[in-house]
DNA sequence: TATGACACGAATCTCGAGATTTTATCGCAA
DNA sequence: TTGCGATAAAATCTCGAGATTCGTGTCATA
């Protein structure tokens, strides 16, 4: 049905083929972001940028109006699109909306989650397991941040409320940004599959106090470890 | 600051003249949606369209991309622009958060804001008040669609969350179009200016408790009313 | 009658060029 | 040196035409 697609471009990743090549650009320009290449702040010329891409300058510019969406990109008229600056305040307030909806969609999972929605977050947990166990060796950040998104959402997967997934995607895809800054600087060492497997483990004893407070910390370590990176007034 | 201009495309009403043509086609587009002239599911045919609004297609096409944030409009590769469909489930799910992010953000607006908040809402509580009793002989919906607004953001002015309001902004919007549906079938009758007077006098108590509790039934008001209308599974 | 291939029409997607606006540069005067 | 205005360069914005894909109706065949 239409309706169950209304979100999926903004939480899932780039699960399909891209069918255009505004999709394409989309795709691509998005990781550019996330991953740093094309900095906070920075202007971007699409008379330079389709080069880069390869494509047409209405086709660039189609791409970066998708990415209004994510609120990764900015337009002002006349004045062209900019990247989406970053701040410690900003990260300090996605990280406080991220608590509030994350945390209470987990609890209605854990409430309401039926056993495909265990099967679901035993599952992703595994994949995400293996590949932290790998992790020490640096092998694939890609692969991980693909599998810590897919443990993440299997713990909200029984929420019933699309829209509170939808907002969940887009904060998610923010502080994504703001963990690769910290990952790259070589920031705070955590044990971030200590914080994984303790998540995991209240959820599947239907423990929401446990888990909700498992969450919450685990999604405050990400705002500590870039906040001491930049001491500033928080 | 740039920062500070994120989430106004969104949030706030046209306040600015459109300064492009693509600008301009976003907030013609949106209003047709939120107020119906442009049908829930159909089909939005560029070739069409462009004549429809005096615009090339590359330029509406943009415009439209641009309305994928406010999640109105839905696009498929290859399969071109839909306006968003809508069901109850749907205003239900809007419903259930915009009562969790309002009432949120309407305590912390009580607990933090100064005396120029207050003063923001006895200004934007006036001017709606004006227009409601003007609106027993229904002068002027639109007017009185732009106060509402008005109103509800002055509430949770003082939230310091930027990402908290912009996301009340885009459910606000989207709640719109429902209204619109309820005002124009003519259903249950609200004494709406009652509603808004028991928030108002209660946040200028201080009293975050039933100013919380009178808010979350003025938006379940809402939903009960388009409910009505369309009898169907809850 | 049902099924499937095929072709036609329509719509989407894409690009390059031109018009308009912003931004940078340079010279001149105070 | 500093400020200011005109000129030039650059970038944004816009449009119309062409290439590709999708949906539909037709027709032949089992």
């Amino acid at each position: 049905m239409m309706h169950s697609q209304k979100f999926k471009a903004a939480f899932t990743d780039a699960d399909e083929a891209p069918r255009t090549l505004v999709e394409g650009a989309y795709l691509q320009v998005r990781r550019d972001i996330i991953e740093g290449r094309l900095v906070p702040g920075e202007k971007l010329r699409v008379e330079h940028l389709k080069d880069r891409y390869g494509i047409g300058a209405g086709t660039l510019r189609e791409a970066l109006a998708l990415l209004l969406s994510d609120a990764l990109v900015i337009a002002e008229g006349q004045r062209g699109f900019h990247v989406a600056p970053i701040s410690v305040r900003d990260l300090k307030d996605i990280t406080h909306m991220r608590v509030l909806l994350e945390t209470h969609a987990l609890r209605q999972s854990i409430a309401k989650g039926d056993d495909e929605w265990e099967a679901g977050v035993v599952a992703a947990f595994h994949k995400l397991s293996n590949t932290e166990e790998r992790l020490g060796h640096i092998s694939n950040v890609r692969e991980w941040e693909q599998r810590n998104r897919a443990f993440h959402e299997s713990l909200i997967a029984a929420c019933d409320s699309r829209w509170e997934c939808y907002m969940i995607g887009i904060l998610y895809r923010q502080s994504e940004r703001y963990r690769h800054l910290a990952i790259v600087s070589k920031a705070v060492p955590r044990n971030v599959h200590n914080e994984h497997t303790k998540i995991f483990e209240a959820a599947l004893k239907r423990d929401a106090e446990t888990a909700s407070h498992a969450l919450e910390q685990h999604i405050r370590l990400t705002f500590d470890s870039i906040n001491l990176l930049v001491p500033e007034l928080s």
